[in-house]
DNA sequence: CGGCATCTGATTGTCTGATAATCTATCACC
DNA sequence: GGTGATAGATTATCAGACAATCAGATGCCG
């Protein structure tokens, strides 16, 4: 039986402030409440709601002015990435798991692709372009960089925006796993990435969907 | 030519106790200097100091645990994928993107979920426990409830905490959406949530998925 | 002696009241 | 019309204080 304890004040508050962003579709940009109005609208004192208000400021979903007010931001996925990149080893996460969660998650947006490959070409331009850059890569952070870039594209050229932001938060774990690739890997990764396009520029989604899963699974025989 | 501003002080702060983590190698548990320590260290209000423990504290990266101190934590997908619920592309996202999105997560883990269910009995009597309980309901407020139990315990099913967590963002999204169904169609949500363990437990991956795909684009018509 | 209850000390959680810093809008002056 | 000063609003930070929680130590009872 865990023990029972008054939930934080804090955390309390920036869930509803996150209720309020939401009931009231503001989007970055927008005016919040002052800290003086939510203090009292939440019955705390300011510097209780400054510590929730800084705790989301910290990830950009609040931006906060002095002698202005406070608006609401964007979670900043660049500001996350670099916070939690710093500490590589706090980050707790079954390899298993977020390969299997991106094998699902991007074989599951080929079909969408496709689709939109046929109205837009600039999609496979895009990739294919990104496939070029990634055969050029001299050094490991430029071809983590690409890789990362093009398995953002793929997911950018679904359209669905959701699953981006969730591919975005993959990647952050995933991160150490592609530092551990050897540069004899480089070739197959840029040959994978070749055939994935190849194969959706053909509309031969199941063929795309088996290269894309191989692609990803191969990091599976590094991590064990 | 921007304007100068002081800097903030957290922001100082909490840059200052990363690089400490780091520098003295500490990892999930460790003991960092208490609050007053740590102000007095850095010469400021252990209420500013505040400020940065928390917004580390907000990402996972420090814990507190009160009449103890603070420890170096964890950083978890499931925290993290909550905070994504401020993300632009989930704030903004319309409800095809919502409905796609589902439909890409849900099915994808239904391979994973066939597998295990052969080797634990456990999962298909909780399916099979929730769809009686979903037939029972008698109230919007409870069908709404043991929809999204049932659609949770799919993912959890599967075995992909990465993607549970997921889900459970889609679902705050998505809630709007469930509150428009009408009463006549509880049933036939009814059965498609039958059906599709039906065929799961049969192994029939392909028609589950086929079912689960209709299931949650039912909400499509309803939404234009 | 072992288990449970109580107490103590340490630390975080939250508060009140206050001053400093910054921004925007307005007004006065040239 | 442009520039500088001022006022008001709001955030940034502080000092001092009490409340809540936890771990460890101590005492009591069977």
């Amino acid at each position: 039986m865990k023990t029972l304890r008054r939930p934080k004040v804090r955390d309390q508050v920036a869930s509803q402030i996150q209720q309020y962003i939401v009931e009231q579709k503001l989007g970055p940009g927008d005016r919040l409440p002052t800290e003086a109005q939510l203090a009292a609208t939440f019955g705390i004192s300011r510097l209780s709601l400054r510590e929730a208000t800084k705790s989301l400021e910290f990830l950009g979903i609040v931006e906060s002015k002095t002698g202005v007010g406070l608006t609401v931001g964007s979670i900043d996925m660049e500001r996350l990435t670099e916070h939690l990149s710093f500490h590589a080893g706090l980050l707790d996460a079954d390899s298993q798991q977020l390969i299997d969660s991106r094998v699902i998650l991007e074989t599951g947006v080929l079909p969408h692709i496709a689709r939109r490959m046929k109205e837009d070409s600039s999609i496979e331009s895009r990739l294919r372009e990104l496939v070029e850059q990634f055969r050029s890569a001299r050094d490991l952070k430029s071809w983590i960089e690409l890789d990362v870039r093009f398995h953002r594209s793929l997911l950018e050229a679904s359209g669905l925006q959701p699953l981006v932001a969730f591919g975005d938060l993959l990647h952050i774990f995933f991160q150490r796993f592609r530092e551990s690739v050897k540069k004899a890997g480089w070739k197959a990764g840029v040959e994978s990435h070749d055939r994935i396009v190849d194969e959706l520029a053909k509309g031969r989604v199941e063929a795309a969907t088996a290269e894309l899963r191989k692609h990803i699974e191969s990091h599976k025989e590094r991590l064990s």
